[in-house]
DNA sequence: CCAATATTTTTACAAATGTTAAAAAATACG
DNA sequence: CGTATTTTTTAACATTTGTAAAAATATTGG
């Protein structure tokens, strides 16, 4: 994707996300921890389109995005609506899966082909019990979740529907292009209407 | 407080939050270390009104809240918004201070008397790297503030004021004898007015 | 108990957002 | 390339929510 790779140039990021970029980006890891985790890994590839997990089951485990963008949506009483977008070097996962073992409160959907990083939540779980350096990890891997989702909180609550478009357009310039206005609306929690008049009023 | 006795025993819990209560709450510890953890630990009282940590400062600690009730708020350019309550057994901190050690983005203000445990920041995370038990206890606080933070967004994006109101007042039925409904109203994401409004629909 | 203050509700009107349906534009694909 | 399909925009109207100000109610402190 050109795209793509223009937008991580621009950003000083690598064309690509591996793995050892991906691990490392929440908590530098000593070789030993990396060596254990990656023993975990499987890389698996789907087309767009494919769900990648489900609502109302147990997910048993958690992704990392190397490349390409999926979205979280929710079935609701007004349709499905998307609260969450993931693009390369994200992690992919169910909240409720991960942290409690429940089954899932929403789907999630390949946008585009995607390759993707893939760890048994059983497992990852267990080598947190084992290795001080991976609960530390594991542990910056929430507090990283926890803030992006305590910013989109905060912008629910204290900005305009205008003004969370306009973040939302500062900070994913290209995801514009990547992810249909109908998905985005719904992040934003407005309608695809008011998404359309908030464009309109722009030009 | 007699209001908040009748509220615990209801839910069978304990008349107060102990230290040993609280840390439990999260993550089971070995006592070793919880005898740890609790070397750092000051208790700390103060009245109602005070402002536990202040916006623009970096907090150096975290409090656990033994009995008495807060509030969060930011100042927005439509003036105070609460976005945020912790009763006892709740974790009062800035995330921004804790997890990035950066400036905290709001105010926590005391609603009654309060006591209060607290943790200095930099002492715990040195224990974090210490200390594997206490590394999955701080990955387990974390988890359990996302879920809360993650149920608050969905709730923001999915459902109608009326179904927050609703969903408030069934989860914490005893806060609205404890806080003023303008808090509420801008911890909902209304106005007093739209919150008086759905109030007076359900009479 | 009373007066002063703070909080909540109500009213009237304005602004924002939603809904439905149709038109326009973009995209997919044979 | 051209048609079918999907996506986005526009229009018209209904509903919700906000703002400002006044009235009603509750709380506080002497």
């Amino acid at each position: 994707m050109l795209v793509n790779e223009a937008y991580f140039a621009a950003k000083g990021w690598p064309s690509m996300f591996t793995l050892d970029n991906i691990l490392d980006r929440f908590y530098p890891l000593p070789d030993t921890s990396k060596n254990a985790i990656m023993q975990l890994v499987e890389e698996v590839s789907y087309p767009k389109g494919h769900v990648l997990l489900t609502a109302d089951k147990v997910e048993r485990h958690i992704y990392f995005i190397s490349k390409g963008i999926v979205r979280a949506y929710a079935d609701t009483p007004t349709g499905l609506v998307t609260f969450w977008f993931g693009a390369e070097g994200d992690v992919a996962l169910s909240m409720k899966s991960y942290i409690s073992g429940e089954k899932s409160y929403e789907d999630i959907e390949l946008l585009e082909d995607c390759n993707l990083y893939r760890i048994n939540i059983e497992k990852l779980k267990a080598l947190y019990q084992q290795d001080i350096h991976l609960a530390n990890w594991g542990r910056k891997l929430t507090e990283y979740e926890l803030v992006r989702t305590e910013e989109r909180l905060i912008a629910m609550q204290f900005k305009t529907a205008e003004e969370r478009y306009t973040d939302f357009i500062n900070k994913n310039p290209e995801w514009l292009l990547r992810v249909q206005l109908g998905h985005i609306a719904s992040y934003l929690g407005i309608s695809q209407v008011s998404l359309s008049r908030i464009r309109a009023a722009r030009r």
